[in-house]
DNA sequence: ACACCAACGAGAGCAGCGCTCTGCAACGAC
DNA sequence: GTCGTTGCAGAGCGCTGCTCTCGTTGGTGT
């Protein structure tokens, strides 16, 4: 088989099942997972439904494809903001990947809403998934361990019984700050996106005004709880 | 019209009302709100399907009285438990509001999945639907409320510019506690369903192994952060 | 150069969905 | 007893995800 010959039949597919993504997220952002539909996204291409079956087996598959790629345009945007800070002190570090992730969710809450939103119950996430979703985790990480040694940063306090999880925990990482920070690290990692995932579902209407303010403030609390000052 | 003789027809009808919706909750924690289907709900009840249309005007309306119940139970819980720990300390209380919300989320997760998982993007929640989904707010509110002025409790710090927010905020929930502590309280009722909705989505799926004991210190942190002790 | 085969896309069709409309039966009000 | 409201069944519409079949076409091995 030669490979340029057969490379033109590849990158032919691969334009096409990129086409088909494109624009499923073009209607997902548009309408929400709920309302996307394979026969209007390859009616839009010229194609007929059954056709879209060669690229994607089924509509989970399509929309898996579309979670990847939420999670790697979140994580890009967190790992860029965080870049840009790079000389700046931990706190502002830690704060610019918080940002980056509420602004990307507040632009793209449909992305959001299906990355986060609607967990697969039961059922696990596919290894890909897990992997792009890891992406802020570690970037959060990345920050506390720079930090790590800085004066001024803390340890968080950890009890006694936990206490051989964390070790567990920060081992498996490769984590090198002590094993109190990995603890506080994950929880407050999920704690963040319990903050976005409010806002953004609206039960903060009527109650914060000041989102801006306010999330400023809440994460800045995050910063303190990882032991970063 | 006589009120005893409509009674009958309007007590049939609260009765069917009912067992749609019974029904339609069994099938929810069985398969989760996507495959709820109202063919397959009145089937069970040896209806058809345009029969239900007599009692919920669609689908939506179905599923938003599934959101009320939902949110009616996850608050019964953590009203219950609060009440049953009214003699310990105020961190006592908080995590017994904490755990009962968890357990609660684990042990219905798809229900968890329809009122955390899906916001409605744009759509603005109706207004019994937000009031019951204040529930859990409410008991963390009042814990923290009772705690004011006991001995040892401290107020979290709070920037300046966010000090009327904080002033406004407290006057509409009429919260006496000084307004460090409202704008810290909303913040970690909204990152203690982080917790709980990565726990339940897996995101934890070998990172944490010890939940329970993770969940224990990752609520007593958040205790201690609107000032408990 | 040719024959072959895998990949492709169109079309028809299936079962299911939410929802509407129509017609009929039963019940309650007067 | 008459009449109007209410409840339910059935047919049906347009849509969905998905399957199967069938020509066509383009790259491959000889």
């Amino acid at each position: 088989m030669g490979n340029a010959a057969e490379g033109a039949r590849a990158r032919a597919r691969i334009e096409v099942t990129a086409a088909i993504k494109n624009e499923a997220r073009r209607q997902l952002a548009a309408e929400g997972s709920a309302k996307l539909s394979l026969r209007t996204v390859v009616r839009e291409l010229g194609m007929v439904a059954s056709a879209l079956y060669r690229y994607y087996p089924s509509r989970d598959d399509l929309l898996t494809a579309l979670v990847i790629d939420a999670h790697n345009s979140l994580g890009e945007t967190a790992e860029a903001d965080e870049a840009a800070a790079a000389g700046a002190g931990p706190v502002r570090r830690w704060i610019a990947v918080y940002e980056a992730a509420r602004d990307w969710a507040l632009t793209n809450p449909h992305e959001y809403a299906l990355i986060f939103g609607t967990p697969f119950p039961g059922r696990p996430a596919p290894d890909p998934v897990f992997t792009a979703a890891a992406r802020v985790g570690l970037v959060l990480m990345g920050v506390v361990r720079d930090a790590h040694g800085s004066p001024g940063v803390i340890e968080p306090p950890l009890t006694a019984e936990l206490r051989p999880e964390a070790v567990r925990m920060a081992a498996d990482l490769a984590f090198d700050p002590p094993p109190e920070t990995v603890v506080a690290l994950v929880a407050v990692w999920a704690q963040l996106f319990g903050l976005v995932g409010f806002e953004l579902s609206g039960r903060f209407n009527g109650l914060v005004e000041e989102r801006e303010a306010f999330s400023r403030h809440a994460v800045s609390r995050l910063a303190h709880a990882v032991g970063l000052v």
